[in-house]
Formats: structure tokens, sequence, C-alpha cells
DNA sequence: AATTGCCGGATTGTCGGACAATTATTGTCG
DNA sequence: CGACAATAATTGTCCGACAATCCGGCAATT
């Protein structure tokens, strides 16, 4: 076997989801905001059914919101929402915390944390945002449960719409990453209670970052 | 306000969607089939784009798999795959029973588990095993996050899958609705760490039970 | 002024047909 | 029997069409 470039097998659909999924991401476009089928159709060349079949992929995603007979926008979060994917990701997290400090190979999670803090010291927004919410999906890949991750990944998906809405990112992003340094440094220690505590600190403090903003906005 | 039958508002593609959910749980297509798009189209009376729609509907709920090119097919679950369902409904729902014997209103719950009873006793399986399901999905709804639920949701529907196609149900029904209202009971109590061995003892037999039969299958 | 009724443009939902690309099946030949 | 070419079945994508629905404005009514 020679080693040949592998080649895009991706369907049109597929194409027009992602090139919609990374607009959606980087805040091209707002909550809120319609996404008209025609207009799509002309923008991408491709044909309307097309577009149709890319917007109930990312409908079921969560990223879009379709409401008969008026079209897909995307989806706004409220209030509400963000204080429910942030209990959400509690609960998830934990377990994968509790995973962790019974001995779990923590190693995807030190990769994820130098990752992130490579991505902190970058300063591109959308990245770093990127690698923080992957240092938190490994906590829960530490269950070894790939649909676990999955939920999880569709938390975090919801959560990085809002979180493009506001561009900016954190300033103090070294403090981020030292707080996760001190979340697995009491995993290592086999340190349960304490790494609970540390989560949910966190979480909490990042939950009120993130209302206040969407607030603001 | 006065009060009206309401309206009909549903597409095609959902009630398309919705019928084939039906076959599905019941068991009229086995796992492995392949849903033939032309076919269905025929079949239901209407265009092939619409049958495509609803195809992709079920796909992202995870009852469908769609290969490119090939088609959809109707989920097979692997021993794999159903331990890991098993595993993560442990986690939520151990979430919900700490939930509950925290404080949670339990009245959601002691209602799913009459409604369990009675069905049980009806002896229409498939009804029975969508009352067993409820009362599962009840717990995680003691956390008060629609979201969880929606996890939640999303798993049973695919073990729903390998239920309906051993279609037998268990004849200890009886023994099933003493096990839930022991567990309940503990709820009550508040005695945390009874009721959370109690739901990982249940769960593992639950297990146990549908891996051997889609093993026979 | 507020409500109602109606009109017209924009948009979605659904349909039917078409065709290339891909996969599956069949038949043939060595 | 296996390789291989011809053939059929199926999906992916496109196009055009039309009814149903939604939305804004405007006139008529109360």
């Amino acid at each position: 076997m020679v080693d040949v470039p592998d080649i895009d097998r991706s369907s049109t659909t597929d194409r027009v989801a992602g090139a919609l999924r990374e607009m959606l991401f980087s805040g091209d476009l707002a909550p809120g905001e319609p996404l008209r089928e025609v207009s799509l159709a002309d923008s991408f060349h491709v044909a309307r059914s097309t577009v149709r079949e890319a917007l109930q992929v990312l409908t079921a995603e969560g990223l879009l919101t379709r409401e008969p007979n008026k079209g897909a926008t995307v989806t706004a979060l409220s209030e509400h929402d963000i204080a429910e994917i942030f209990e959400a990701r509690l609960v998830l997290e934990s377990a994968g915390v509790r995973a962790g400090t019974a001995g779990a190979d923590l190693s995807p999670v030190t990769a994820a944390l130098s990752a992130y803090a490579e991505a902190a010291a970058a300063e591109d927004a959308v990245v770093a945002t990127h690698a923080h919410l992957e240092f938190h999906t490994s906590l829960v890949a530490l269950l070894g449960n790939s649909r676990l991750v999955a939920s999880a990944d569709a938390l975090t998906a919801d959560l990085r719409l809002a979180l493009a809405s506001v561009e900016r990112q954190r300033r103090n992003a070294r403090q981020q990453v030292s707080a996760h340094r001190r979340l697995l440094t009491l995993m290592r220690a086999g340190d349960e209670h304490a790494a609970l505590e540390e989560l949910q600190a966190h979480l909490g403090a990042a939950r009120l970052s993130v209302t206040e903003r969407v607030r603001g906005a």
C-alpha cells in the first residue's frame, strides 16, 4: 500500500452543514438570525433541497431552531437554558472526575490541558475556546463511554453558540489554565471530594461569566 | 379562552417519521433491515424527498444508521453498545436518585411507578416496556433538567430498538415492579447509599437480560 | 383608535421528474 | 470456481413547480 492523499468522500450536504457550523461557531451569524433557504442555496451554489438537509442536520444538533413554515434561526439561549447546560455539564463532568480520581488513565486530560495552555497563549479566541471545551470533554471521556461523550459534546456545542456571539475571549486565560491544572492535580492525588468542589466552583464561575455576557448582549 | 380541539399542525415529514418510529418500536422492522426510499415513498404515498427528511430525523435520533450511498438501515446494537447504554443510564439515573434522596419531589416517580404496575398487569408488551422506561426517565427528571432528560430519552430510545426485536416481555413483571417500589422506598427514606446500590443492581440485571436476548437473536 | 378583513409578496412544505455516481447483482468466460 | 464485464438498483443532487402559510401594509368597520 502506497500512501495516497485521502479523498474527500463527504456529501455536499455535509460540507454545507460544516460550513454553516463554522460560521455559527465563529459568530458570523448572530443568535436569532434567520437562515433563508434560497439565499443559502444561491450563496453555496447548491440546490435548495441540499440546503434543507443541511439545516435539518444542524437543527438536530441543536444549533438551529426550526419553526413550521417560518424556517430556521440560529438558536438563542435564554438564561434558563444556560443554567441547564451548566448544571448538566456538572453532572456529566463530575462523573468523569470521579472516574479520574478512582484511577482512570489521566493522560488524555493532561494532553488536553497542555493543548489548552498553548492555545491560550496564542491569543486566538475561537481556537482557545475550542481547546478549553476540549479539556472539559476529556473529563467526561474518562468514563470511557462514547455515548456520554456525545451528550457532553451536544451540550458544549450549544454553549459555543452563546460564546461566539460575545466574541471577546476572557483575558484571564492564564488563571483559567491554572484552575484546570489545579483540578488535574487533585484528581492525580485521588482527592475526590476536593476535585469535585474545584470542578463545581469552576463551572459556577464560568456560568456566571457566560450569563452576564449574554445578558449584556 | 374556550377549550378548542387542538388542530393537527404536524408536517407530512413528522407524520412519516412518527409512523416509522412506531414500526421500529413495535418490532415490525428488524435491526439491520434496510429502508428503501422509493419503496417507502410509494407505501406512504409521499414524495421521496419527504421520506428522505423523515429518515434523517430518525437517523439523528439514533434509530436508523446511514451509510453513504447505501441508505438507511435499522440500527443494530452490539453488545458493546448495550453495555455503554446501560453504563450511561447508570450515570444519569444515579444523579437523579441522589436528587431524589436529597429531597426532590418524588410524586412524578410515584405516578410513573403506578402507571407501570398497571401496564404490567395488562400484558401488553409494548405498552409495559414503555411504562417501564418511563419510570427510569422520571428518575432523571428529578434533576429538573430538560437537557439531561433528553439525553436519557435518547439512550432509552435506542434500547427500545433492541427490546422490540425480541418481542417477549419478561414474565417476571411483578418482580420488576416490586424492585422499583423498593428503590422508591429507599429514596423516600433518604438512604442514598442503599438506593444507589439498588439502582445499580437493577440496571445490571436488566443489562444482562437484554444482552442475552440480543445474543440469542 | 383599535379591531377586523383583505391583498400581495416572501418563504416554506411538498411534489414530481431527471440524471450522474455509487453500489449490488447477474451473467459470462477462462 | 474465481475474475471480470455488463446490468440493474439505489442514492445523492439538481431543477422547476405549486399550494399553504406567514407577514406587513392598507382599507373598511365599529
